[in-house]
DNA sequence: CGGCCACTTGAAAACCTTCAACCTATGTGG
DNA sequence: CCACATAGGTTGAAGGTTTTCAAGTGGCCG
């Protein structure tokens, strides 16, 4: 993004929330006390710069306190689309704690600064049941600010996207048979995917025609073909 | 959705985790022990009973542990959407618990059976720390499953609700010149959208005809205008 | 049987993307 | 200081995709 980048070196400062000027934003709307919260303001950092990589391994939480982050995804197909922003107040990398792998790059958009929670290994029963009560209403409050799996795709694809997540949260096995049945309407399918209800139609029929899947009314075989592949932008 | 509904009286029972069956799924894949967690069983549902409804200022969480439900927003112009799915070992009702209110109805899309969490009010102090800790985790799992604010929207609304979001996100104050800037070219924000860069351009032209805002490069002002009322559907 | 609902299909219209060109601001090197 | 390169932004026209409208089918239930 910018060619020359000055690695400023960054203080790093223990923070007692209750004194912190922006604790207001961070924890302010949730009506908890904040006694006892610390952060550690962990870096400042300039337009351009990552905080986190897509794969990176590390379990670290932030809260960001000024600025604003974007959230980068590498799609398997090569492609590159932007998931979400964070912005003050908001949680960063929760997804990384809990699954061990961060699914997108938070890269800089503006200065940005951040702490870091002292929120302690998965599993090792240290982290204190108030700092997890508040993370899990933090994050229960910014949930529907990222974008779906299905974002930006085709109308095709789109159904194809949906029908594999839900083959895959719904626990279907895909061999030897593997016919499942989805609970849901072409009218209710179009309206979560944003598609008009005949659309879904169509795509489905094109995909039965592709040998992708085989349809009977809602009853749905998928194939282990792959999916075919999209043309990579940029 | 069902002209008559035999209103099933429906066996409450305690649960212990550790004895179920179902636990694989709805703790399994978290790595941890369960020991001590309990649910209650609190009901099965028919096809097309809800369990929550949206605006229920009830905080009660639950774990699907059998059937599908249909997550059902209705928008402020008066249409309705399908917003999400909920499947087995997903939780449901954390946005009532954070917020107090829940964001939208939860409906059976086939016969579905759910465990009530024994999770005390907010603020309570009485949860415990490894069972917010899975929930933490569980949540974080399952977030990139829901519908953004944006879906199924024209290009133009898809911009107004972006910058909406981003101005009340960034606590951006719409009075008296509400100037802010948008960190973010307009790919990034065609990228996140779903939309080419240049069709970003023509929505930000067209808002800017009708008055709706003010564009020069990436500073903008929210007019005080109402967003154009959309077509309701259905 | 008649009504309702989900589903399907076709044709026209609306919308969005693509492609190509051009513009502007910024930064670099001569 | 100017020429040039680069990145972001803007505009027009063509083409493709999706929606809309209209009509018709089949299953289920009173």
């Amino acid at each position: 993004m910018q060619r020359k980048r000055t690695v400023r070196t960054v203080s790093i400062a223990e923070v007692d929330c209750a004194a912190c000027p922006s604790a207001g934003r961070c924890w302010g709307e949730l009506r908890l006390p904040i006694e006892g919260l610390r952060g550690r303001r962990a870096a400042v950092l300039e337009r351009g710069e990552p905080l986190l990589r897509q794969g990176e391994r590390t379990g670290t939480v932030y809260m960001v306190v000024n600025g604003c982050l974007i959230l980068r995804e590498s799609l398997t197909n090569g492609a590159q689309r932007v998931a979400g922003l964070s912005l003050p107040g908001e949680l960063l990398g929760i997804e990384g704690y809990a699954r061990g792998e961060h699914p997108c790059t938070a890269q800089a958009a503006t200065e940005v600064s951040v702490c870091r929670l002292n929120l302690a290994a998965p599993g090792s029963g240290q982290a204190s049941a108030a700092l997890l009560e508040r993370l899990l209403m933090k994050y229960a409050m910014q949930l529907e600010r990222v974008a779906p799996p299905w974002a930006g795709l085709s109308a095709v694809e789109r159904v194809v996207a949906f029908i594999e997540n839900y083959a895959s949260r719904a626990h279907v096995s895909r061999a030897p048979d593997g016919l499942f049945s989805l609970p849901l309407t072409r009218a209710d399918i179009g309206s979560y995917l944003g598609l008009a209800p005949e659309t879904v139609v169509r795509a489905l029929g094109q995909l039965s025609g592709e040998r992708r899947l085989s349809v009977h009314g809602r009853t749905i075989r998928l194939s282990e073909l792959q999916p075919a592949s999209v043309s990579p932008a940029a």
